[in-house]
DNA sequence: CTGAAAGCGCTTACAG
DNA sequence: CTGAAAGCGCTTACAG
């Protein structure tokens, strides 16, 4: 694997490192043409093709961002990702994505990883328990922007979805159908995951909202592999007439919960998702979901990074931002006037 | 952003660079306690992280790989990236992966990317229109390994499904169940990707086996989204008992297509999806489907580079790595015996 | 208009 | 047991 680098380029056009690193870098301004024309030909006879790696190691600056994302199989994740990567790319920035599988510490091995590699700028889906990494950074003025939660007095800002406004928005379109026992059920709250909390908060509103008690039974915060269980005491004790679903996960896990006991979505049981998943439309029922804005809330995220990485200030003026849920209004809500 | 480099932790500890450098690279044979202990002690205070860039450039090694898959939406494709993600891992090498997005253009923006940055090996889904450039890296003794599809002529071996078993195995359970009106579908034909014909094949040589004829207007091959109108002129025509979905695009645009026309499935219609898909266990009904062992594929493709890369050759002498495709028999096929 | 020289932050024989 | 020196492949003032 013979490499061909710079020096040799020089030495077949005849001319110096200096002027084919000019030429590279389109400084033209006092090249001659033939100069330009040499240097051209010797880099197609030799087939040379940049280090980036040099460059990078002398420019302070490799063009690449990374990605932490908290769980790559959130649907959500995905395309999160994709946005980011195409804002990146109309900047001429590559994107690294790494999976922290929920654990913080992974997601500090990837951020020391990828801060080694000389990334230029950070996008996190904080898992929320490396406060004294992330504090490091700022201090250290590292452009780091948060997605999909937010971290606690790091004065960071963070992307994020209206979470309570996706549970009301929810709640509200049950209870026009005519629900009144409407269970929520999130993935574990033990994690410290904020969206959980306040998509859990936004549901208790909107049913006092609505004068509906809220009652604790009907609202389970677990881990995926026991939801099943707590379904089918929650259905033996205190069958709700809805479900609300948490996230994609939980959502998968109703379905299959529905699946093996012959619970008939809509008939004996709504079913509304937070956050829309890829089988949505041609489920049967197709699944009624509240979306997020994915392709905006990534494409803002990378925005802002490339921003701070331009003007290399790390602090936000800017509080947090918001986006707005929609609903998608499908087939796994019985239809129904407001029932008493 | 100030940084620390080696030459300030050698300074503060009082020795050279070089003896850092043995430190950090663990070379300990005839490094003193003492010293030992005040460079560490000088890593920690100052916080200090190598620059892996530096490193590179001198090592002429980044232990990075990259993936390039086809299309990052197929299942098929994230899920062999994992694999190939936990193979790197353990043995310490990182992995980026870009999205070719089926282009062929695009695949060759990000060979050469990922070369300019001196990744030590490629893992490719080749969209097959890059002969030349693949060619090039061959000369060069470049590190390449292909997989999901062959490239004739280009002595790579690449790491492939048993295609022909894979609709062998789908024909065989329909008959088995009494269907004889067999669809095919599969993506285009038209970009020359081999596991297309293979699986066309593969689907043609089981009915023959069984004797029956086969009927070209029973097999179509074609864009996703042309495939609901090809389905319907299909079923005014010529209706089919079965269907086989040539990967998990298809199959989607086939349950659409069920969902629209309210064909029930497996009442009118019996469907075997080539690909596992996510969510297949827990439709309604859960869909059969021959699955690849992605894991095991992956796993392999990711050995097979690190070994050309630890060994510097780039040739094979081994041919394609084939590997055999499994029955998951769920409830998308109409269940009976062989009728006449 | 172009070149010589220094330097980016590491590693690695080699000398002592 | 440790250090001085060269070098990886670039870029960038600066000189001419």
């Amino acid at each position: 694997m013979k490499s061909v680098t710079m020096a040799d380029v020089a030495k077949r056009a005849n001319v110096s490192k200096s002027t084919v690193s000019q030429y590279l870098n389109k400084r033209y301004d006092y090249m001659g043409e033939k100069t330009k024309e040499r240097i051209k030909e010797a880099i197609e006879e030799l087939g040379y093709q940049p280090n980036i790696v040099a460059r990078s190691l002398k420019q302070k600056s490799t063009k690449t961002i990374g990605v932490i994302v908290a769980n790559i199989l959130h649907n959500f994740s995905t395309e999160v990702s994709r946005a980011i990567e195409d804002v990146c790319h109309s900047s001429d920035f590559h994107t690294i994505i790494c999976n922290a599988d929920d654990d913080p510490a992974k997601e500090k091995k990837y951020i020391e990883m990828l801060r080694a590699k000389q990334v230029d700028g950070l996008i996190i889906f904080p898992t929320g328990n490396n406060r004294e990494l992330y504090r490091k950074m700022l201090k250290e003025d590292y452009p780091v922007v948060f997605i999909d939660r937010p971290v606690p007095d790091i004065p960071v800002s963070s992307v994020m979805l209206n979470n309570e406004k996706a549970s009301q928005l929810a709640v509200n379109h049950l209870m026009e159908n005519g629900h009144k026992r409407i269970a929520m059920i999130t993935a574990s709250i033990k994690d410290n995951v904020t969206p959980r909390f306040e998509r859990i908060e936004g549901y208790k509103k909107a049913l006092l909202a609505n004068d509906i008690p809220i009652r604790e039974d009907l609202i389970v915060s677990i881990q995926p592999e026991q939801i099943e269980e707590a379904l089918n005491e929650m259905f033996q004790s205190n069958p709700p007439e809805a479900v609300i679903a948490g996230n994609d996960f939980i959502l998968k896990e109703i379905l299959k919960f529905a699946k093996h006991h012959k619970v008939r979505i809509p008939k004996d049981l709504s079913i509304i998702g937070i956050d829309d998943v890829p089988y949505a439309s041609f489920y049967t029922p197709a699944i009624t979901a509240v979306a997020q804005p994915t392709f905006k809330m990534g494409k803002t995220a990378g925005e802002l990074l490339l921003n701070k990485i331009q003007k290399k200030q790390s602090t936000d003026d800017r509080p947090d931002f918001r986006f707005e849920p929609t609903l998608m209004v499908r087939d796994s809500v019985k239809q129904g006037g407001r029932r008493k």
